[in-house]
DNA sequence: CATATCACG
DNA sequence: ACGTACGTGATATGA
């Protein structure tokens, strides 16, 4: 039989360290136990063990492994975030049907020892799973060790057994606890031979073998005159290292292999507890079901058997749809497939081979029918597709789920049941295999009674049903419309970028004096600061540092550098943008994004595929792609974008006078900024004094450290930390806003928008003072950033309604973050103009006034 | 699949 | 003592 041992308080401790921290959203961590189990599982995998037994120490932080070496005890105890997790672990993998062994007055290391010696002796396979190099010494005849280590950042487990062992040090892996009693361990409080290193201590060990020969002929063998010294002086010192080195193997432990063999027997139990600590994944790695979460309720809990009605005709399943109807979409390469519906106890499939699919569609799309869907904006892109509309949408799973939780990242049916508490029925068709979509559709109801109930208790309804549903149907537009592109403007213009990329290519190596990949940053860093010996100012952790704001300050003492920056930026424009963009030129010579509404944490949306919200502009070529994004035949674009949203949201949340009146005054607001903060007359403000204070309004929307401020504005930290003590002296409403909104958000455990929207916050409570003062600038930034979202999202809703109800051809076809672009025929441009600004301006009233910037043109460069 | 870099607001 | 501004997505390299 096969038997792995666990060193449990190394492998946990490799977790922890290796994964960044993760909480759930009440705030408890869980990164040492999501690891300790992945290697658990990765363990099991690679050695096929029949049983599996888990050491822990009594007394836990005495960390021997040399890695840990500063975390001795006493000095550096365990971390709070990690001493949180280990009664959870050890209770999970009781759970889970694993032993855990813990012996008072033993360490893990003797419990290991104790176990190998058994499994020798019973003529068992034994594997040991550590991160301690000490235990190599346990490597003997069917035992072998699995240490784990940390090559270049990833985990990789070496295989030790007694032929590598003599290969990596020259000697038995018996022989190791001789050396490290010469040479000794602080960490471990083994004093050893002073004076007597790794080095000498293998050598002498390779060369004879153990202490007591070394001590028996310490006059006759051939050794330096102060290495015979330092052992003769230390020669009890030696003994009892040798003692306190060697690993135990008569721990009082339970030794019989037969009670290590694993068996879960609650698995209702086990998966409460994943689902708890929101360790989805694992779930199924432990070959668990989901289900079996809450099978141990009572009987009614239990779902009634599914029963699947394939649809006759579309006659027959519109008859059947009521006044309200719950659906599921299935979704294959963007679009809707199938349509699953339940109603009442019944679910119904309309499938896209059957043939009445496009007629039945059609008339449900458009059916008076209450529609809850899992995502509406696939049903109302596939009725703009159409033609039509999609009428009566009144639930948005995804989008109610989102709102609830907006840092989640994923919201698919499995996680909202488990989040949600709602059993998943399973559904297995006449071949024997399981349709979830069936399942999914089943659900959508109970989800809904829980999501809406969660939404009323936030206050979060009006936020759902005013803003994100409406703004839904709009998004689903605008993809369809797309953004029309110059295809051959942009084929153009890259093979212009192409052309001088090689020129540069070939500089480039000239004076590298070889050819090298330039688009890996591992090799330009071999090539520049080693080969070429520049100096080099930053590291990352697996090498230099080779990105622009690096080499920028090299680049006017090293020709090479402006080279590669000037290959980076065009490499940049050509690979992204212009190949980039023609790859998903649709038929129709538009791009059609797909705009993300459940991403971001603080109600932004996103776009992607292609992403068409980061379109250059900063620099002049780059700026050219816009250029290629025009208006289609006949027709102009409008583009408008809000004046300083962020921060006059800021000063109304704030409620800053000064600054209200500066932005209602119609005032220069950096300009402004820079008096008040440089303490001057607006007149006398310099340009670079502007800038500066343009970056402090920046900072401040970020919840700024003086030292950053001071590395982008390049003063001394000093000089920005007065810049900013001056602001918050002049504008003292957003100093006491800025400190309310942390202590709300710590109080809460949230911080919101001014429409309710909310973002967790668990890292104000962690013990991790890099992790809290996150928590504290997003506490500060979300509700401004948020805020100013939400107010261009209810902008979008209103200038779509605007432009349908006069019956206008003009719509809106992108959106990025503080500007919206309009597509509309030549006649209708300044009207459309009008509504989008005056939509703009007025979708939120404020102490500020909101201003927005429009103009028309053909193309986006110019427009903009 | 993670990391580094760089495009945008 | 620590590390250092918020929010995104795409590309290329390399383990």
């Amino acid at each position: 039989m096969k038997l792995l041992v666990i060193d449990g308080n190394s492998i946990v401790n490799r977790a922890f360290y290796g994964i960044k921290l993760l909480t759930t959203k009440k705030g408890d961590y869980t990164n040492a136990i999501y690891g300790f189990l992945n290697i658990l599982l990765k363990l099991q995998d690679t050695c096929e063990p029949d049983a599996v037994a888990i050491a822990f120490d009594v007394h836990a932080p005495t960390f021997r492994h040399k890695m840990y070496a500063d975390y001795k005890a006493g000095r550096h105890a365990m971390p709070d975030e990690l001493r949180a997790q280990m009664p959870v672990l050890k209770n999970l993998l009781k759970l889970l049907g694993y032993k855990t062994i813990e012996c008072e007055g033993w360490e893990a290391d003797d419990i290991l020892g104790t176990l190998a010696a058994s499994c020798r002796s019973e003529g068992n396979e034994c594997f040991i799973a550590t991160g301690d190099r000490d235990s190599l010494q346990l490597a003997h005849d069917g035992v072998k060790v699995l240490l784990a280590r940390t090559k270049m950042g990833q985990a990789v487990t070496d295989v030790y057994d007694e032929a590598a062992i003599m290969e990596e040090y020259g000697i038995t892996p018996q022989a190791l606890i001789q050396v490290k009693a010469l040479q000794g361990d602080s960490s471990d409080n083994i004093p050893g031979v002073s004076g007597v290193g790794a080095k000498t201590a293998l050598d002498l060990i390779q060369r004879f073998g153990t202490l007591d020969y070394i001590y028996e002929n310490l006059d006759e063998i051939d050794i330096k005159k102060g290495v015979r010294e330092k052992l003769g002086n230390d020669k009890e010192k030696a003994y009892l290292s040798l003692d306190l080195g060697t690993i135990r193997t008569d721990a009082p432990v339970d030794t019989d292999i037969n009670d290590y063999t694993v068996n879960c027997e609650n698995k209702q139990k086990a998966v409460s507890e994943f689902v708890r600590l929101e360790l989805f994944s694992l779930i199924d790695k432990f070959s668990l079901n989901a289900n079996d979460a809450v099978a141990d309720d009572t009987e009614e809990a239990k779902p009634a058997e599914l029963t699947l009605e394939e649809a006759q005709s579309a006659q027959s399943v519109l008859d059947m749809l009521g006044t309200e109807v719950y659906v599921y979409p299935n979704i294959i390469d963007n679009d809707i497939t199938d349509l699953y519906f339940s109603f009442g106890e019944r679910i119904v499939a309309v499938r896209s081979c059957q043939p009445f699919y496009e007629e039945f569609v059609k008339a449900f799309l458009q059916s008076s029918a209450i529609k809850y869907t899992y995502t509406s904006k696939y049903f109302h892109r596939l009725a703009a597709q159409l033609g039509i509309n999609c009428w009566n949408v009144q639930g948005d799973l995804m989008l109610s789920a989102y709102l609830l939780s907006p840092s989640d990242s994923k919201y698919d049916i499995e996680h909202l049941c488990l989040e949600y508490g709602v059993v998943l029925p399973s559904y297995v068709n006449e071949l024997g295999s399981e349709d979830k979509l069936v399942a999914y559709a089943a659900v959508l109801k109970p989800l809904f009674e829980k999501t809406n109930e969660k939404l009323r208790e936030a206050e979060q309804l009006r936020l759902l049903f005013d803003i994100e549903l409406p703004l839904a149907r709009v998004l689903a537009k605008m993809e369809v419309a797309g953004f029309e592109v110059d295809r051959e403007g942009i084929e153009q213009f890259g093979s212009k970028l192409s052309a001088r990329i090689k020129e540069l290519t070939s500089e480039i190596y000239q004076l590298a004096g070889r050819e090298f990949n330039i688009n890996s940053p591992k090799q330009l860093g071999v090539v520049l600061f080693e080969e070429m010996m520049i100096p080099t100012k930053k590291k990352t952790k697996s090498g230099y540092s080779t990105k622009a704001e690096v080499l920028e300050e090299l680049a006017t003492d090293y020709p090479i550098v402006s080279l590669i920056l000037e290959y980076r930026s065009l490499s940049k424009l050509n690979s992204t943008y212009c190949e980039g963009l023609l790859k998903v030129i649709g038929s129709d010579g538009r791009i059609h994004t797909s705009f993300n509404q459940v991403e971001t944490r603080t109600g932004r949306i996103s776009s992607l595929e292609p992403n068409l919200q980061n379109i250059p502009i900063r620099t002049e070529l780059g700026r050219e792609m816009r250029k290629f994004f025009v208006a289609g035949e006949g027709k102009m674009l409008i583009d408008a974008d809000y004046s300083q949203i962020e921060l006059r949201v800021l000063a109304d949340l704030a409620g800053d006078e000064a600054m209200i009146s500066a932005f209602n005054n119609g005032e220069d607001i950096h300009r402004t900024t820079a008096a008040q903060v440089f303490n001057l007359p607006p007149e006398m403000v310099t340009p670079l004094l502007r800038s500066r204070a343009k970056a402090v309004n920046f900072g401040i929307v970020y919840g700024i450290g003086a030292f950053s401020l001071a590395k982008d504005i390049g003063v001394t930290n000093k000089e920005a930390k007065a810049y900013i003590d001056g602001y918050l002296n002049h504008f003292s409403g957003v100093a006491s806003y800025m400190n309310k909104m942390i202590d709300t958000a710590k109080e809460n455990g949230y911080a919101e928008t001014l429409f309710n929207r909310r973002r967790y916050l668990p890292e104000l409570a962690s013990s991790n003072h890099m992790l809290r003062a996150f928590g504290k600038r997003v506490a500060r930034n979300m509700p401004i950033q948020g805020t100013a979202a939400d107010i261009i999202k209810i902008a979008m809703v209103r200038v779509d309604n605007r432009l349908e109800a006069e019956n206008m051809q003009a719509r809106l076809i992108l959106q990025v973050h503080d500007e919206l672009i309009v597509e509309a025929p030549e006649a209708e441009a300044e009207k459309a103009l009008e509504i989008v600004t005056e939509e703009m301006e007025n979708a939120c009233k404020m102490k500020v006034k909101l201003l927005a910037d429009g103009k028309i043109a053909k193309n986006w460069y110019d427009a903009h």
